[in-house]
DNA sequence: ACGCTAATTAACCATCTGGTTCGTTACCAG
DNA sequence: CTGGTAACGAACCAGATGGTTAATTAGCGT
């Protein structure tokens, strides 16, 4: 391993394994998600790197073996991004409306990490089902959630029957679909979902309709239930 | 064109340009919703029809054309749905419990179908916006939501402040998640969204959380609002 | 009966694609 | 200063891929 040497001045360095793998993965990450796993071309790639499709094969081995390193990473960085949020020191429903922000935030932010999540359910997750990096990424945000919905419970404000994970699934949905359905959505219903001048106004939504679902006093609870309507099959 | 003579009884035909380009469709669909717009590939389409390659390009032209087809019947399928929903009926609250079930519902019973919004939405739009079809293909379910809402608000009965569009949005985006994630969502969190000892359980909660945040009187509205809290960039 | 055309088929093609072979070079240890 | 190895690059390859050419046939109208 190179000692990184990193010279200040002298910006031409011809061997540095870090940094040609680094620059694979930023094109590799910004051309699959541009293109999805199968649309995506290593002589491409290859082409908007520094380096060439070999040096691809050597530090990765295959195509395959690269897009999930590129899933790696980029589930890497939310990972950090969860690990920093503090909302301890707030009340509960001021903390889920934080914490619900932050998501649709960080949605916002990453489209090409939307991107890549929804290819990869095209294909299944197989590449994070084969990622032993990723099976053991726990997600923080899960147990933030976990700790204010027991204090939210033991103060009496949240009454709906949740637990974190599905919690977590209701307001990633929300920031998901915006960010990832906005062109079927947009070309639709004449919508765009993330026009800047309406980003606010979502974030609000998404806030309120958390907050109204854990404190609904039963108001919708059990009012207006339609009578015992089988969902299809069995 | 043939007079559709469809005798009941002799199956063979070998003329038949009508269930042709059926079937090539019916493979088509599955095949693009299996493996994404890139990945499908001609030769196997034609492989599992009953017709060759040569046909595909004679009916549909090319590739492109082939899948704005298939999403042109997919979503003829759906606004058929819709516009057989009858909720005029019910109560406001009930009428959008049981539209948000249909919707979730719907998700359910059509994976193929959320599979090839993913993809389409991979390639932002772009065969949508081709598609003469599509452009006119107005969605019944938001005239239906907007009534309700209408009516909600005339009874007194829903605060928030929506509008059709953006609830249709909200409803679908959970149903729409827990269909089109549950791979990955089931890989990083083991939780299978899409059990089916779970499934009434998901059903319930999309019903609460939009009626909790119609009539959420003010609960949540501006309780716990986090203090001017700027997005990100301007 | 028969000609016309929509419908169909088989074989073909240029190009692309993931992956590889093999030779070369920078750079650190000794 | 030199030998070994990690890092690198050019050219190559077999099979796949979207698309085409050209010849053939079923079946309806007349």
């Amino acid at each position: 391993m190179p000692s990184v040497p990193s010279p200040a001045g002298s910006a031409r360095r011809q061997r540095d394994a870090a940094r040609t793998r680094a620059d694979i993965l930023d094109v590799a990450t910004a051309e699959f998600a541009r293109l999805g796993y199968t649309g995506a071309r290593i002589d491409e790639i290859a082409a908007r790197t520094r380096t060439t499709k070999r040096m691809i094969y050597y530090y990765f081995g295959s195509k395959e073996r690269l897009f999930t390193e590129v899933l790696e990473r980029a589930y890497a960085v939310i990972r950090e991004q969860e690990q920093r949020l503090d909302v301890g020191h707030l009340d509960p429903v001021s903390a889920i409306r934080r914490l619900a922000e932050l998501t649709f935030d960080h949605h916002e932010a990453h489209p090409d990490f939307i991107r890549l999540v929804s290819i990869e359910n095209i294909h299944e997750a197989e590449h994070i089902r084969a990622s032993a990096a990723l099976a053991e990424l726990s997600s923080p945000a899960i147990e933030v959630i976990g700790r204010i919905l027991d204090e939210g419970r033991a103060q009496g404000v949240f009454t709906a029957d949740v637990d974190a994970v599905d919690l977590h699934a209701l307001i990633s949905s929300f920031c998901f679909f915006r960010v990832a359905n906005r062109h079927t959505f947009g070309a639709l219903f004449g919508r765009d979902l993330t026009a800047e001048d309406r980003r606010e106004e979502y974030r609000t939504m998404l806030g309120d309709m958390v907050i109204a679902y854990l404190t609904g006093k039963g108001a919708g609870r059990d009012a207006g239930r339609t009578a015992g309507q089988d969902a299809g099959r069995g």
